[in-house]
DNA sequence: ACCCAGGTGTTTC
DNA sequence: GAAACACATGGG
């Protein structure tokens, strides 16, 4: 995949905080619309705990509301940089926690599922934890034959155990399933011939015990 | 008109 | 547990 697009290293971004409101943006959308959503943000100078705190909800709205979902993940949001705070003091502190306590204090938030906790940690907490998002569950499905009903947290330690543990790849890898998703392996399309994992399929992976 | 997008939380069997 | 549903907009 990496001689196919190249290497991706992704989720561009200028600041972790970035990353925290495009994660919860990107729920169920897509990433063009979150990029202009972002922007938004950006031009009112407004993209940062405080900002998100303090800003009226219409406003708010306004802003995110091309990515869908907008009042609950204004409320969402809000709730998230509010706790963040009056916890944590900055988004910085928060990250800086060892794996366990980052993704139970993640998970506990409303808005903040398993996908969106582990983008956190993997791309602005750079932990070495591995996104599954749905490219990743239909490409293993139709490559592999793993159920696409799979628990997210066995898919994951799927992947795992059969990839060396190295952040810059973990980082890419997941890039590398979305690419390959976006253009090979559409939901309501067969697998493209031309998908470039037809290469090594058949591959034996190890199932987990 | 229909299906989909870098999901999550709640309710109901 | 898992299945069904609500959440909402924009692009193909």
């Amino acid at each position: 995949m990496k001689n196919h697009f190249g290497f991706r290293n992704w989720w561009p971004a200028d600041t972790n905080f970035e990353i925290l409101v495009g994660a919860i943006l990107t729920q169920q959308a897509s990433w063009k619309s979150v990029e202009r959503a972002i922007g938004k943000l950006k031009e009112m100078n407004s993209l940062d705990l405080d900002s998100i705190i303090n800003m009226p909800k219409e406003r708010l709205h306004s802003c995110i509301k091309e990515t869908g979902y907008f009042r609950q993940k204004a409320d969402n949001l809000k709730n998230i940089c509010k706790s963040i705070k009056e916890d944590y003091k900055s988004l910085e502190i928060l990250l800086a926690l060892d794996d366990d306590d980052l993704r139970r204090i993640l998970l506990s938030k409303k808005g903040i599922g398993n996908e969106t906790c582990d983008s956190i940690m993997l791309y602005a907490a750079n932990k070495e934890v591995f996104v599954i998002d749905a490219y990743t569950k239909r490409i293993m499905s139709r490559v592999f034959g793993i159920d696409e009903n799979i628990e997210y947290g066995k898919l994951q330690m799927l992947i795992q155990a059969n990839l060396p543990k190295n952040l810059v790849l973990y980082k890419d890898f997941h890039a590398q399933f979305v690419e390959l998703g976006k253009n090979y392996c559409k939901k309501s399309i067969p697998l493209c011939n031309k998908c470039p994992l037809n290469k090594i399929c058949g591959y034996n992976i190890k199932q987990p015990a």
